[in-house]
DNA sequence: GTAGTGATTTTCT
DNA sequence: GAAAATCACTACA
C-alpha cells in the first residue's frame, strides 16, 4: 500500500524525514523499478529563497502549488530532470527533492537506461546516487510532471524500515540560503561518502 | 585522489 | 543575456 494523501500533508520536514529508507516504485513500460530513499531535501514554501515556489508561481512550478502527494518533476540545467514530492496544502509551494536512492529492483532496466550514450560502465553504487541520476534511471521525464505519488504507476510505499541514524546537512547545488539544515541523509550500510 | 569545466535548454530579468 | 535544486569527463598533484 502506498502512502495516502494524508502522509504528504504533514510539515514537510517531517515528511522528508520519514521518506527516508521507504521506497519509490515505479511501474514502467519496462518492468517495475524500486528504490530504496537515502536522501532528501526540503524545499518550503515562500519563505524559503532557494524554493522554486518562492518567486511565485509559473508556468514551470504550477505542480509544487498544487496539494501534497503529487510528483514536481522539472528539467535543469538544459539536460537533466529532477524529481520531488509535493508536501502540504494547495498553494503552499513546498516539496522534497528525492536526491539519491538505492537500486533494489530493476537493477538491469536502471543499468540499461544509464548507459544510453555512455561508453564508460557505471557502478552500481552511481546508478542512482543524483537527483539527475535517477530520472534517467527511472525513465522520468517532464512527462510523468504531476503524476500522483498515491498510486500506480509513481508511488512511494513503507518499506518497513524505520531510520533513525540519519544526517543533517546543508543542501547542496543551491545558492540561496545554504545555511539551512534541509538536507537528510543516511549511509545505506557498511561504506564510506 | 581532488579540482576544474563543458554540455545544453528552459525560464526569467 | 544570465542563471539554473546536475553530471561526467579531463587535467593535474
Amino acid at each position: 500500500m502506498p502512502f495516502s494523501q494524508d502522509f504528504y500533508f504533514q510539515p514537510t520536514l517531517k515528511v522528508a524525514e520519514q521518506l527516508l529508507g521507504q521506497h519509490l516504485v515505479y511501474e514502467s513500460p519496462q518492468g517495475l523499478l524500486i528504490g530504496e530513499i537515502n536522501e532528501v531535501e526540503s524545499y518550503i514554501g515562500i519563505e524559503d529563497p532557494a524554493c522554486h515556489g518562492a518567486r511565485g508561481k509559473d508556468l514551470r512550478n504550477a505542480v509544487l502549488f498544487g496539494p501534497g502527494g503529487c510528483a514536481y518533476i522539472y528539467f535543469t540545467y538544459g539536460m537533466y530532470y529532477c524529481l520531488n514530492a509535493v508536501t502540504g496544502i494547495a498553494d503552499s509551494p513546498s516539496g522534497i527533492l528525492i536526491r539519491s536512492i538505492i537500486p533494489i529492483q530493476g537493477i538491469e532496466v536502471m543499468i540499461k537506461n544509464r548507459h544510453k550514450g555512455k561508453t564508460k560502465s557505471i557502478p552500481d553504487k552511481e546508478l542512482t546516487n543524483g537527483p539527475g541520476k535517477i530520472c534517467l534511471a527511472y525513465r522520468l521525464t517532464i512527462a510523468q510532471n504531476g503524476l500522483p505519488l498515491t498510486k500506480p504507476p509513481l508511488y512511494i510505499e513503507p518499506s518497513g524500515k524505520k531510520i533513525s541514524n540519519f544526517e543533517r546537512t546543508p543542501r547542496i547545488g543551491i545558492s540561496k540560503a545554504i545555511e539551512k539544515p534541509w538536507r537528510f541523509y543516511y549511509s545505506p550500510t557498511n561504506s564510506c561518502q
